[in-house]
DNA sequence: ATCTGTGCAAATAGTTTGCATCCTC
DNA sequence: GAGGATGCAAACTATTTGCACAGAT
């Protein structure tokens, strides 16, 4: 099962109707690797209004569906919580280009950290600031 | 030295002259163990304009004083960059209360990581998400 | 005296809300 | 047919910019 077609019945099962904007929304996610901010999304579904987009993105990440990304405290940006793909980003700090990794090193590392803390830790997130190889040629 | 006397020097240094509000900006932070907001700044310095608050984090961030923290994409939060004192922070989902913390493990994880990246890795943010001790008892 | 730093107020950018209407169930 | 979903526009919040004036060098 897709991760459209999972979210689409989380939804239902949530209570909520279909409507034409949200499944616009969603095919997008469904067609990225990474992540989009709410502007870009609007900006590229023209037949969806603003409001709309806020309001799935909001849904989404309250069921768990997508999760908020940030780089930089500027913008929010959202990708797919693809069940077992789970990842963290580097960001390019002359671009801006955002790049997904995985380690299992390091996310052994984080849950050591987490059973050891007064926390009881649900989620985290690691972001690596650098310069990306197509700018560092260049500069 | 203290980190305000570094952080004056170096502002001198690079040509910017002294003024009160910038001098009160950097005072606040000095006695912050952790990340502070813009407005949170603003709110207790009624003496100093919003705009110069904003324009001393800028010039402070720019030159590496302090460091900007994010921790949920609403509002940017700023602390002193302390040489040797580096850390990174659980914020708890419920009450929102930013706690730092520090692990050797952990960062020598994250830099192994960083030397395997296509990316020249500059700096890193960890971020675990959590319910802090005191929002755990209550719930 | 000069030129930077500052405060105020207006402008901007991202996000949220109010509301009339459309569409799903 | 009822009630949620949507688009538009206005409201709001955080941040940035323009500008006249005060203050540092």
């Amino acid at each position: 099962m897709s991760w459209s077609e999972e979210a689409t019945g989380r939804l239902n099962e949530a209570g909520f109707r279909a409507g034409a904007a949200r499944r616009q929304v969603i095919e997008l996610l469904e067609g990225e690797r990474c992540a989009v901010t709410a502007l870009e999304i609007d900006r590229r579904l023209p037949a969806v209004g603003r409001a709309s987009v806020y309001r799935t993105l909001e849904q989404l990440e309250q069921l768990g569906l997508i999760n908020r990304v940030d780089v930089g405290g500027e913008v929010a940006a959202f990708e797919r919580n693809d069940p077992g793909g789970h990842h963290h980003h580097m960001v390019c700090v002359r671009c801006g280009r955002l790049v997904p990794f995985e380690d299992p090193g390091l996310e052994r590392e984080i849950h050591r950290v987490g059973e050891g803390a007064d926390f009881e830790v649900v989620s985290h997130d690691v972001l690596l600031r650098g310069v990306c190889p197509r700018c560092g040629e260049a500069g």
